[in-house]
DNA sequence: CTAAACTGGTTTCATTTGTAACCATCGAAA
DNA sequence: TTTCGATGGTTACAAATGAAACCAGTTTAG
């Protein structure tokens, strides 16, 4: 019986993390050149900006990061003056991280940034090759509960 | 003017990182708990077993992986005697890497098991979302020179 | 020839990450 | 109530990573 063999170059794990990284990585630049954020930090940023006061946990859900990433990723934020904590009343191991005016400005300030990354990206491909590496990631998202 | 936000949910770079993660992270577990591989011996091996005889160079450029990576992956491998380096014969600094028997075996245990998960990944998506997703990765991998 | 630039590969060091243990607080059950 | 299991969040420690320095050996240009 012949070997088995797998072809990487079209192995969807491979592929995928192939590709996330690059894109990752191009895109990480902007952040990491204009303020010196790592990832974790720009993904809190980020998700303070979009939905404004969250707590650490919900920040850990909606941003799909271990709790200490967050956990570490905010203090650095709280260090800059980019957010501040306020204790629950009624929960005191909980805190509500919102971005300062200082905070809010790099976020504002990133954003079109962020879109024109996108934009330019995107820029390259077709139309319908947008719409399926958007119908893709959906699907395959779903699928995973990734949501 | 209004603040612009970012959507985060459907912002590419985040997408497709999350995605891969996920995907990646799921995947890593039948070679962690198999044979207790990290994410570049693995690459390494199946590599190898796809290629036969590669440099550590070539290895780099066909797994997209830094050369430190490839260079304690390939010690790694060698310690564990899946691997054995050949020096080139005209050119001294570079070897050719080759799997050995046990190190080609671990590779065809692995290969069924590679195969079924991403059977069973995109299983449970339709048919043309299993084009979408390919077209759409392959049209953005061009893009990139993702190669 | 020979010096300088380059290339394959390894090592060192600082940073980032993940796991697990931990502390404090909370909610439910006895 | 008191106790015990969950939960929000931090910390400690080990492992993985990346950048840059490094060592050999090779090529190129003078």
């Amino acid at each position: 019986m012949e070997p088995e063999i797998l072809e990487l170059d079209s192995f969807l794990p491979y592929r995928l993390y192939r590709l996330a990284d690059t894109v990752s990585r191009e895109f990480s630049r902007i952040y990491k050149e204009r303020h010196g954020l790592t990832r974790p930090e720009w993904r809190t940023l980020s998700g303070l900006g979009q939905r404004g006061t969250m707590t650490a946990t919900e920040l850990g859900e909606q941003s799909a990061m271990h709790k200490t990433k967050v956990s570490r990723a905010v203090a650095e934020l709280e260090r800059r003056r980019w957010l501040i904590r306020t204790p629950d009343e009624t929960d005191r191991r909980v805190e509500h991280l919102t971005l300062t005016k200082a905070g809010f400005a790099a976020y504002r300030e990133m954003v079109p940034l962020a879109k024109a990354f996108e934009r330019e990206l995107l820029g390259k491909l077709s139309a319908e090759e947008r719409a399926a590496i958007a119908k893709g990631i959906a699907a395959l998202g779903a699928a995973l509960g990734d949501e």
